[in-house]
DNA sequence: GACATAAAAGACATATTTATCCTTTTTAAA
DNA sequence: TTTAAAAAGGATAAATATGTCTTTTATGTC
């Protein structure tokens, strides 16, 4: 579904908007751990991150990466998504074909517009939702 | 979604059932200028098709990939795919987690069984069904 | 049996993705 | 100003996916 650097991203996007609540700043030790992925690799997702903007970052002592509260409402799942795979999710075809083409379709064409649709309407998730869904502080399930 | 052998795999597998009608044989050669695929790779795919007994081969002149009329409506697109890409599709994680546990899912857990839950249903599409919903012969889609 | 044809099998090649390591730059605190 | 913490960047390595080529094996025709 997405690739690999993808979720790392999600995860790491996740983890980070949950420390927004001071504005702490989190330091890419604590990402990898908190996310429980390869360090040198997270770095590089992290630096995709804040070139895209998604996140933000400062050097130095007591440095470190972190989302402002203020844009948890505005980031969307799909912002990380679309940095890391573009918008394969959307244009992709089920069958590897290049073309979609509706007057002519292939014989998945509805059920994959459903599915698209699904996967759309799940990305349009804010940060703010994710964790809103979730008790407090309770993003355990990023280490599974 | 799927790989890209797993894509081939498909359109392979749909092309060779479109000729099913009079039990007719088609050769490598046909099978990638039907579908419009690299024809080297396309002789692994098939092969690791024929080794899994959805497609059959006979060697030599006169011989080819075929598949009988009568299994038309046994095989399930979800056959080929597991070939291809396993049972990813339905135990895969969209956050890359290696758990998922429904009893403290992720906050994205229940819009992720949705989705899975439409790809089950494509899938389970048998090739009888796949080729009724077209127009006699009409396959050049695959070509697309 | 000799020959031609076509798939099977395996060795080889390239591309992309994933991952690590090391150096440089920035910055805050002492 | 010195020092240490932390991200940024570049080079490289390992793993996987994708793709090609050559040889072997089976089979129908003559
Ligand atoms: S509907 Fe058919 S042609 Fe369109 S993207 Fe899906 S598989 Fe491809
Ligand atoms: S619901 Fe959450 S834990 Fe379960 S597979 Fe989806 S992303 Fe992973």
């Amino acid at each position: 579904m997405f690739s690999k650097s993808c979720k790392y991203g999600l995860r790491s996007v996740i983890f980070i908007a949950g420390q927004a609540g001071e504005n702490k700043k989190v330091s890419l030790t604590a990402v990898a751990s908190g996310i429980d992925s390869p360090q040198a690799f997270t770095a590089k997702i992290l630096q995709q991150l804040t070139k895209s903007s998604i996140v933000n970052s400062t050097k130095g002592p007591y440095g470190g990466f972190f989302i402002r509260k203020e844009d948890l409402e505005t980031i969307l799942l799909s912002d990380v998504v679309s940095v890391f795979d573009g918008d394969s999710v959307y244009t992709g075809c089920g069958l590897g074909l290049s073309k979609c083409d509706a007057k002519s379709p292939c014989p998945l064409h509805d059920k994959f517009i459903t599915i698209r649709a699904n996967i759309k309407v799940m990305l349009n998730s804010s940060l703010a939702a994710i964790l809103n869904s979730e008790a407090e502080e309770n993003l355990m399930f990023l280490k599974r």
